[in-house]
DNA sequence: GTGGTCTAGACCACT
DNA sequence: GTGGTCTAGACCACT
């Protein structure tokens, strides 16, 4: 389900997040689904357990999980919306982005290029659940 | 010239090394031009001097700048291509970001329309020297 | 591990870079090995963490080493290409200093003698893995 | 004469030392010859006296230069010789770098035919006066 | 404990 | 004055 990079310069606990967050565009996590416990993830990635409680929580801070003592942290109804809203945010990263881009020299074309194919690859994905 | 947001998770001398590419981008510094001196930047900008000596130290390296012990730091001829050069490495960067987009359900044309004022905006303050 | 001329005219952080080099030329160090921690070379060495830092770093630039924050420094897997490469640069370095030898009135026979003992001494060495 | 690299990372006045022993080997220059005087040089090389001042007194500590106050700097009639014996204890770096060259899996027959390449261009050279 | 960043301040060679 | 190196020591996030 999670695939940790223990040599990346990110740190796991966002790693993990960030996973858990394509999980739910994708589809493969919906609202109501039960996550791996704390204890079985920590060893089934090897990782100290601390490690992905602090992913956990910032999860449960934005609203994408929330955990019930005793019984496991579960995906919330509105994740999907919470995540959506969070990511239209980033409009402003891409626009930064762009205007970098072009400030280099890099042609028109070729951003608009990789941009259509991007979405394309993508909204596929998002179509079918896995 | 420099403006640095001691809150911000960015690490000072990578902000003086993201602004100083902006600087060279937008055409405010050119080859040749003399950048303010590790001691009187420090001051200026209230920054202790090492960590204007790291910022400069790896704009030396990458080929941005070159220094002259006991002259100052100047801007190289091909920095402007080094830069280019470096940038159009990272168009990775936006295949990733287009991709999430997509995924949290952000519409192509809000993608597309985003993308082609940030361009325009860029590419016209591109043309014309400050 | 390393030994440091503190009154040499070659900066501390540059003799650990050659050391560490040395060692992985001579088999002393391989791919996946960890590398003392910065604090623990520091009082090793009884030098400032801060020059241990910009050696390490400098060497995870050139792709010789990667550091792990939280974990520690360890050699890269390809590290033993990447010198060979940086090494082969530097046979412009062997073509000046046989010129100047020359220059100098040294005899031919006196340098190609000197170049077959150091190359014989060398290839026995690293052939063995201590 | 002399042709300075304000830019080089190497002192000029070392640039100064090296080009004037340059001249010796080559034999462009040699005993009892008159050098530039300190001002002349220094105007004509668009460079602070000063740097001019601590070359030829360094040379003159050397033993390669001498100075008659109120007449100039001489070459010393065992400049020659002087330098020769200079050179000849550098065979010692060439030990070092072909030992490294040949770790890093540099092939023998490459070293060898670079150091033959540079004698024998060095050594034509010598012959000659220009 | 580990690497990464930063401040404060010193000293050096070179110009 | 200028860049480069170094020490001493602090704080941070991550594990």
């Amino acid at each position: 389900m999670f695939t940790i990079d223990a040599l990346s310069r990110q740190p796991i606990y966002e790693q993990l997040i960030s996973q858990l967050e394509q999980l739910l565009l994708i589809g493969s996590l919906k609202a109501g689904d039960r996550l791996p416990s704390v204890r079985s993830l920590s060893m089934q990635l090897s990782i100290n357990p601390n490690t992905i409680q602090k992913a956990y929580a910032e999860l449960d801070r934005r609203g994408i999980l929330y955990s019930v003592p005793g019984k496991g942290c579960f995906i919330s109804d509105n994740a999907s919306a919470v995540l959506s809203a969070h990511k239209r945010k980033e409009l402003g990263t891409l626009e930064t982005l762009v205007k970098e881009l072009a400030l280099a020299g890099i042609e028109k074309n070729t951003i608009l290029e990789i941009v259509n194919q991007a979405y394309l690859a993508s909204s596929k994905r998002g179509n079918r659940n896995d």
